[in-house]
RNA sequence: CGGAGCAUAGCGCAGCCUGGUAGCGCAUCUGCUUUGGGAGCAGAGGGUCGCAGGUUCGAAUCCUGCUGCUCCGACCA
């Protein structure tokens, strides 16, 4: 993409609402606008991350067996009044009436409906187990907005329901997704820390949070120091390997780790003090098992090898990718600006061009442009005829992992500078071997 | 939902108290000079002063109502 042709509108000011980094850094680098309290549009560079962050965990949930569907948003009154979370929710809940005075909500999680679909078409045990996912636009009307996409009030969300029938396979359809987590954020380039957590509103006795470090974080959260250098599951990780999956369960569960809610001051003081750690942390991913809650009232059964009817076990498990774009930019940033991970920056590599105008310049930047597109880089072309200072400022702001700087001092030496944005190491190098070179990271 | 505040150009702000032709910085556009870490000079464009009433010869400014937004607290992917 060339930038002279790109939707981009950078803040050299920081709008004065903006109170915490990510929602700054997001004001600033053109990657959101605000519309209305909580609700933001996606403006390009945001929306780039945004994709990237929903593939990551879409590959993921797939890997692991769950299939995706899509689930509108508004959603009838009547649905949930079979469960009666209708009157439950409260004013979280944005309800509406439509022409004919029928009362619709605009949907804040769909363990409901995706219930009432399950219960449509699903009656033999065969078809199980079943894990269906959506990645999809949530409201809640939260009392107090704040900290631009972390809490908004639209959010973009990706829920999952399993269907098992019976507890033994809800906790093989628990772990899968445990896993699956796991590795979802480790190739976001974050370290998550599953924490037992409360069930809350939607209710059951299984429940982990999937933290991440940050010192804005909102929750205290407690827990062993060593969690940080765990590795977490391979790619190639069988996940019908319920015996497998649960050792992975048991040792990411082995170590104390709990937020401020859940939290054992006994159990925490017996770790050796060099290994506690109490810190501020972020809510990326929450996952819950609760057996028959929904199954129960909207009779979504099965009929099981025995010929008798078996009301399914169920679990939901969520991430939201709007706020981990946020999350991500918490934990991973410095004065200049945002220091994306390469797995979800909005473009790989950025091409400084320092003298536009200059003939030798341009052609050497649109060799290089040309050479990394068809390598499969995704590519900013600074093509701008701003000032190289000002080129340097913008790649830095919005976090490009590489960075070529292409201008005539280098040129004139047969090279270009390679820069690497999360340590700032440069390197000369011949253009003709730039592509090579990131091949080995 | 309790408490506090704000609303004037894309962004940050002044002007309001004491009513009298709407301003500054950044950004944008034009020209010239610059050109490897957010350039300089000169010029230009851009506003129903959140909305609706009221007071007044005259309202950004005073009064009333409304709307939107932000911050602090309790709740939340």
């Amino acid at each position: 993409m060339r930038l002279s042709r790109y939707f981009l509108p950078i803040l050299r000011e920081v709008p004065k609402e903006a109170e915490i980094v990510s929602h700054r850094l997001m004001l600033r680098s053109g990657m959101i606008r605000q519309e209305a309290a909580g609700i933001y549009a996606w403006l390009p560079l945001g929306h780039r991350v945004l994709t990237k962050v929903c593939n990551i965990i879409r590959e993921e949930q797939n890997r692991s067996g769950a299939v995706e569907l899509l689930m509108p948003p508004p959603q009838q009154a009547d649905l949930w009044r079979e469960s009666g979370r209708y009157d439950d929710y409260g004013k979280e809940m944005l309800r509406i009436k439509d022409r004919h005075e029928r009362d619709i909500l605009y949907g804040p999680t769909n363990e409901e409906m995706i219930t009432e679909i399950v219960r449509a078409y699903v009656k033999s045990y065969k078809a199980l187990p079943l894990n269906l996912y959506h990645i999809q636009w949530k409201f809640r009307d939260e009392l107090r907005p704040r900290f631009g996409v972390y809490r908004s009030r639209e959010f973009l969300m990706k829920d999952a329901y399993s269907f098992d029938l019976d507890a033994a396979g809800a906790r093989h359809a628990y772990n899968r997704m445990f896993v699956a987590y796991l590795r979802t954020f480790a190739r976001m380039g974050l370290k998550a820390i599953p924490m037992v957590a409360d069930t809350g509103p939607i209710g059951g006795n299984l429940s982990h949070e999937f933290i991440i470090l940050a010192s804005t974080g909102e929750s205290e959260v407690f827990c062993h120091g060593d969690y940080l250098g765990m590795t977490p599951p391979p790619a190639d990780v069988n996940f019908e390997d319920a015996a497998g999956l649960q050792g992975v369960f048991d040792q990411w569960t082995s170590l104390y780790a709990a937020t401020s809610e859940k939290h054992d001051q006994a159990a925490f003081a017996a770790i050796p003090e060099a290994s506690r750690m109490a810190a501020r942390g972020i809510e990326v991913g929450h996952i819950f098992y609760f057996g028959t809650k929904y199954s129960e009232p909207f009779g979504a059964k099965v009929q099981g090898p025995d010929g008798a009817e078996h009301l399914l076990h169920m679990g939901s498990y969520g991430i939201g990718p709007s706020r981990l774009v946020a999350a991500m930019i918490e934990a991973s940033h410095d004065e200049a600006g945002i220091i994306w991970p390469d797995a979800v920056a909005p473009f790989q590599v950025g091409i400084l061009n320092l003298k536009s105008g200059d003939s030798a310049t341009d052609a050497a930047c649109d060799a290089l442009y040309a050479a990394l597109t068809k390598a499969g880089y995704d590519v900013l072309y600074d093509d701008t005829d701003e000032r190289a200072g000002v080129k340097f400022a913008t790649a830095d702001l919005i976090g490009l992992p590489w960075q070529v700087l292409v201008g005539p001092k280098g040129l004139a030496g047969g090279k270009v500078e390679l820069k690497r944005r999360i340590d700032g190491a440069r390197e000369l190098i011949a253009p003709a071997d730039v592509v090579e070179r990131l091949k080995v990271g």
